[in-house]
DNA sequence: GTAATTATTGACTGATCGGTCAATAATTAA
DNA sequence: TTAATTATTGACCGATCAGTCAATAATTAC
């Protein structure tokens, strides 16, 4: 019963998620906003409203992505590695090496609005209960009966920096080090294993 | 043979540092640093020069200051984890919760020009130095004979995101688990006590 | 004193920013 | 066809941006 939308919604949000993914907030332009959309500001504004609903969008959208890369089924310490694993692939595959829009937001979280700033706590909080999660399954299983919270902050760490580090373009080694390294401390943690004390 | 400076340089650095510390370099604008410094337009550029070099200013004295908190002489993991409570003490004393003006530079770094690039680069590599020095010390004291790398992985990417969660404004608590969970992963690599399996 | 040198002042510039809006186009319901 | 509704267009707005510069002030050398 009205004029319809002669461009693709889904399309356009992903042109605005890539862009915001690269320049970030305050550096993304309407004028890049609507090079990158094909869209003149007008259509922008009225299909999103302000930059930061349009920041919105983009964030949502890369959080469901980034959710579909990490989730496995993996239980346990299986599922945790999987997820370390993907963080640092898809970190190192990315060319222009854009590290993690949520974690990029945090520094210019104060440009954002009220629902934009929440949205990052939740993307945060959420990603600690997953690895919590899955730290507790691998808890059932083990022999020992240590603390949940200091290991899933380890891991926690350990997914955050590898996302910084990327954007910083440090070696791809380092990231899947900080991965593999982690993973090991927690096995070590939950299932020690007897060493052989090498003597004297 | 000449007119003075009418303000304390070293004072006014501190100001652009602060200013910069907590808005980023995007959002610091011209009449921001005059706000804070006190002193006019003219006057800002005639001192320091565009406001990308007022950034490396502040960068620069930063650094310093980061390098005399953190630098112990503190020996192997004594001196790591002297580094890390105090990254996590610096990061939770301050009420405005800023991070590192350095790992915060490092999504928006392609505003900035090659030579501050450059000097986020040394920065992250000199704290990599810093912690593979500590972690070969400890090394020649330990019994095990393992990798140095993946280890100084792990804590470098600890006090990274120890910052970056910091500037997210999370629990102490979480960054202090980080810094302690980082602390014991090495300690465990490195001098593995024998535990006590416990049977079924 | 006077000349030379450097610092301060603050108005000014052109570019760019996010955001708005009246005019126009495309569609459906009747 | 006509009315109603929504989408598109792009010119336009005031605010703000980084950066410049001629005029003025303060100092030292002589």
């Amino acid at each position: 019963m009205a004029r319809p939308r002669n461009f693709d919604l889904d399309d356009v949000k992903e042109r605005l998620m890539n862009t915001f993914w690269r320049e970030g907030y305050a550096r993304t332009s309407l004028p890049k906003l609507t090079a990158a959309s094909g869209l003149l500001r007008g259509s922008l504004y009225a299909a999103f409203g302000q930059k930061d609903a349009m920041f919105s969008v983009a964030l949502e959208r890369y959080l469901d992505q980034l959710r579909q890369a990490i989730v496995s089924d993996a239980p346990g310490i299986d599922g945790l590695r999987y997820m370390l694993d993907a963080v640092v692939q898809i970190t190192i595959d990315d060319p222009e090496r854009r590290g993690c829009l949520l974690i990029n937001a945090i520094p210019e979280a104060q440009s954002l609005g009220a629902t934009n700033r929440q949205a990052i706590d939740q993307g945060l909080a959420e990603m600690r209960l997953f690895i919590s999660a899955k730290l507790r399954e691998a808890q059932e299983t083990s022999t020992q009966k240590c603390e949940i919270e200091p290991l899933a902050a380890l891991v926690f760490a350990a997914s955050i920096s590898i996302r910084v580090l990327g954007r910083a373009g440090q070696d791809p080694r380092l990231l899947q080090d900080i991965a593999d390294g982690t993973v090991a401390a927690v096995q070590q943690a939950l299932q020690p294993t007897i060493s052989t004390e090498s003597g004297p």
